[in-house]
DNA sequence: CGTTCAGTTGACTAAGGTCAATTCCCGTGG
DNA sequence: CCACGGGAATTGACCTTAGTCAACTGAACG
């Protein structure tokens, strides 16, 4: 049976799925919560990305190569995953070759998402970029910390908090 | 026979693989030259990805939805495509869904390329990123223009050169 | 009630953006 | 083969905006 390849996992807030220096051996289906993509830089903690609700969560270099991640992922609230190992994966896609299709579509997913990123930070000047995200993801305002929000928008804390500011004065005028 | 699905395709210098607007209905290895990546940005052309030979090229999302793709691929340098219909890729798909694997490695290997590029966009300053493509992709400075480059550092071209100038000096001393 | 940490604010610095002028390079056509 | 034209790259002057560091406020949590 399929079902027996996933387990669910309950992470408390805080908790990690993934540390960096692990291998990531799995993709996990967040089904419920929230998790956020960091990865160190010169000693500090850079979020990349922030997954909600009915997202896949895998870092596929790792995942693919066997080498150990540079990404963590930890949990901002307790979540629920769906959780599939590398090995079980690799079991379905012997199993059925039709299950290499959710394999392809998680890769596109997530090939789509990044690609969305990366030109929105190249292309777009950082009060842009809050413009963007608050029209996208408006969510991610309200679950989320601000220093963590800062980072993916590519800025400083104190950077958003100013823009924050000047969005507002314009409202007014 | 696999190969009848498969067409060369040979493109001048300048030429267009895919035009904003147009639906992304293929997906192209590159074999030979180098294609530019860019979209428009206030009437501006900003180019997001540079790819070389043996890289895949298309617009999942496009390809995926049926949408219009916002993202051109241009050759900088006659260029040599081994091109795949979707139509072509999916009765693949339905032949052996084997086939699935290759789809799912492409997409993956995209995934990959664009978490490192939003990763290093967000959280490196220019000069760091500059660096690091000359690390990763000393072969990009000798075949492409530096106004590309400097799209894709997510800088003006004016401060490439000006970056330039202070690693030389920086060398010196 | 006090500790801690996120967020805000201020003063100052650093760095990229902008615009314009100039030089360099390269391709084109005569 | 040379001369010319036009885009690319560089440079300068100045502007804007994010970074930095520090102080302060406020909310959350024990």
């Amino acid at each position: 049976m399929i079902e027996t390849y996933f387990t669910e996992k309950s992470v408390n807030k805080k908790d990690f799925i993934l540390k960096n220096g692990e291998v990531c051996d799995f993709i996990g289906f967040l089904s419920k919560g929230c998790i956020r993509h960091f990865h160190l830089r010169d000693g500090n903690e850079i979020t990349c990305d922030i997954s909600f609700e009915n997202t896949f969560i895998t870092e596929f270099y790792s995942l693919n190569t066997g080498t150990k991640s540079k990404i963590s992922f930890q949990a901002l609230e307790d979540s629920k995953l769906l959780m599939i190992t590398k090995k079980g994966l690799y079991e379905l896609y012997q199993i059925n070759p039709k299950f290499e299709q959710l394999g392809r579509k998680i890769a596109e997913r997530v090939a789509i998402r990044n690609t969305d990123l990366a030109m929105s930070l190249a292309s777009d000047k950082p009060e842009k970029r809050y413009a963007n995200l608050l029209k996208e993801k408006p969510i991610i305002f309200q679950r989320v910390q601000q220093k963590y929000i800062a980072n993916i928008l590519g800025i400083k804390p104190e950077s958003l908090s100013r823009i924050q500011k000047r969005i507002i004065s314009k409202l007014k005028s």
